[in-house]
DNA sequence: AAATCGGGGTG
DNA sequence: CACCCAGATTT
C-alpha cells in the first residue's frame, strides 16, 4: 500500500503565487478530466513500476494490452524474479526496446534478494535498479509512495517549456536542468503523484505537440508561450538523425524436419530475442551470395536447395530494412556460431513460440503464406 | 553531447 | 514522410 506522505517542505503552495495557482488548477483539472487507464486503478508499487517501464517511449494505447497480459502472467515481484527470461521476453514481444524486459527481470531478482521482495520506497533507492532512471524513479516514488519527487518526460518538457516560455532545447544539459528545477518547484505540496500525472495528462491530451487546445487548458492564464502568440513553436526542436537503408538476408534452414533458430546477443539490437540465421549484406552484395556468406560465417553451415521466398520490409527509427527470406537445406556439419549466443533445431510450431521481433515475425508469416 | 535501442500512431 | 511517444544506457 502507499505510505503516508512524508513531511513536505515548509512552503506549501500559496494559491496567491503563480506556482500555487498553477498547481491548484492542474489538480482540479486532472481530477475532472483524467482518462480512465488501467494503472490508475491501483497504487501497488509493482504495478506502477511495470506500467512506467512499459510507457517509456511507448504510447498509452499500445501499452494497455501488454500491461494486462504481463501482470496476469507475472502478478508480483516474486513471480517476475522466478520466471524464465524467454517467458518475460515473450510477454514483451512486439513492444520494442527489449532491454526494458531484461532489466525488469534483473531488477526483480535484485529486489527479492536484497529487499525482501518489496520495492524500495524512495527515488534514490529506486534509481539503483537496472532500467530505472530519474524519470521512472520519480514516477514510482510520487505515484506509489506519495513522495514529492519531480518527473520530466516528453509531455512534461513540452508543458513546462510552454508554460514558462523556455526557449532552450529540452535535450541540452541546460534545458534539462531548468526543466527539472521547474518540475521540482511545482511538485512540492499535496498530492505529488496526481500533480505529476496531471502534467503528463495535460501534455498528452491538451498541450499536444501540434494544434494544442489552449482554450481548454487549466493553466492558460499563466502560460508565457500562449501570451507570446505561438505556443506550437515550443519546445525548441533538435535535429534528427539520418535514416540508413539496409538490406539483409535470413533463411529457414531445414534439417531432418526441423529449422534452425538462433538467439541474438543479450546486448544490442533486439537483444536476447530469437531469430532466423542470416545477416546484413555488405555494400552492393548480391542477396544470394550474401545468404551463402552469412550462413557460412555466422552459423558455420553450407547449404543447398536454396529457394528464395520473397522479401519483407521493416522500418526502425533510424533504419529502413529490406529482408530477403529464403528456405534451404543444411548439409551435414556442426553449427558454429559467430555473432549469435545459442541455437536450437526446432519444429515450425516451436519456432513460432519463441520470442522474436516483429521483423522476424513478418518473415515467418511470409514463409507460412508461401508454404500453404 | 551524441548514439543506440523498436514499434506504432498521427498529420 | 517527419515527428513523437509517461526514457535509459553507453560512449
Amino acid at each position: 500500500m502507499a505510505k503516508a506522505a512524508q513531511a513536505t517542505p515548509a512552503k506549501p503552495g500559496r494559491s496567491g503565487s503563480p506556482t500555487g495557482r498553477a498547481r491548484g488548477a492542474l489538480l482540479r483539472w486532472y481530477r475532472r478530466a483524467r482518462r480512465d487507464l488501467p494503472w490508475r486503478h491501483t497504487n501497488d508499487p509493482y504495478r506502477v513500476w511495470i506500467s512506467e517501464a512499459m510507457l517509456q517511449q511507448t504510447r498509452v494505447e499500445t501499452v494497455i494490452p501488454y500491461y494486462h497480459r504481463f501482470l496476469d502472467r507475472f502478478p508480483d515481484v516474486a513471480a517476475l524474479a522466478g520466471a524464465e527470461l524467454d517467458d518475460v521476453l515473450g510477454a514483451w514481444q512486439g513492444l520494442g526496446y527489449y532491454s526494458r524486459a531484461r532489466n525488469l527481470k534483473r531488477a526483480a531478482e535484485h529486489v527479492v534478494e536484497c529487499c525482501g521482495g518489496e520495492l524500495p520506497d524512495t527515488a534514490d533507492a529506486l534509481r539503483e535498479l537496472p532500467g530505472v532512471g530519474r524519470y521512472t524513479a520519480g514516477a514510482v516514488a510520487s505515484i506509489a509512495f506519495d513522495r514529492p519527487e519531480p518527473i520530466v518526460d516528453g509531455n512534461v518538457a513540452r508543458v513546462l517549456s510552454r508554460l514558462h516560455g523556455l526557449t532552450e532545447d529540452p535535450k541540452s544539459r541546460a534545458g534539462q536542468k531548468r526543466l527539472w528545477e521547474e518540475a521540482e518547484r511545482l511538485v512540492r505540496g499535496r498530492s505529488p503523484g496526481d500533480l505529476n500525472q496531471a502534467l503528463m495528462e495535460l501534455g498528452a491530451t491538451v498541450c499536444t505537440p501540434r494544434s494544442p487546445e489552449c482554450p481548454r487548458c487549466p493553466v492558460r492564464a499563466d502560460c508565457v508561450a500562449l501570451r507570446g502568440g505561438d505556443p506550437e513553436a515550443l519546445p525548441a526542436g533538435g535535429k534528427r538523425p539520418k535514416v540508413r537503408d539496409i538490406t539483409a538476408v535470413a533463411a529457414l534452414v531445414e534439417r531432418r524436419g526441423r529449422v534452425l533458430a538462433v538467439r541474438r546477443p543479450e546486448t544490442g539490437l533486439l537483444g536476447g530475442l530469437w531469430d532466423l540465421p542470416g545477416g546484413d549484406l555488405t555494400a552492393s552484395e548480391d542477396p544470394d551470395a550474401g545468404l551463402e556468406r552469412t550462413l557460412r560465417e555466422r552459423v558455420g553451415l553450407e547449404v543447398g536447395a536454396v529457394e528464395p521466398i520473397g522479401a519483407v520490409r521493416h522500418v526502425f527509427t533510424h533504419r529502413r530494412l529490406s529482408l530477403h527470406v529464403y528456405r534451404c537445406r543444411a548439409d551435414a556439419g556442426r553449427v558454429r556460431l559467430d555473432g549469435f549466443d545459442s541455437h536450437r533445431w526446432v519444429t515450425d510450431k516451436a519456432l513460432a513460440a519463441l520470442p522474436a521481433g516483429n521483423l522476424t515475425r513478418k518473415a515467418l508469416a511470409l514463409a507460412e503464406a508461401k508454404a500453404s
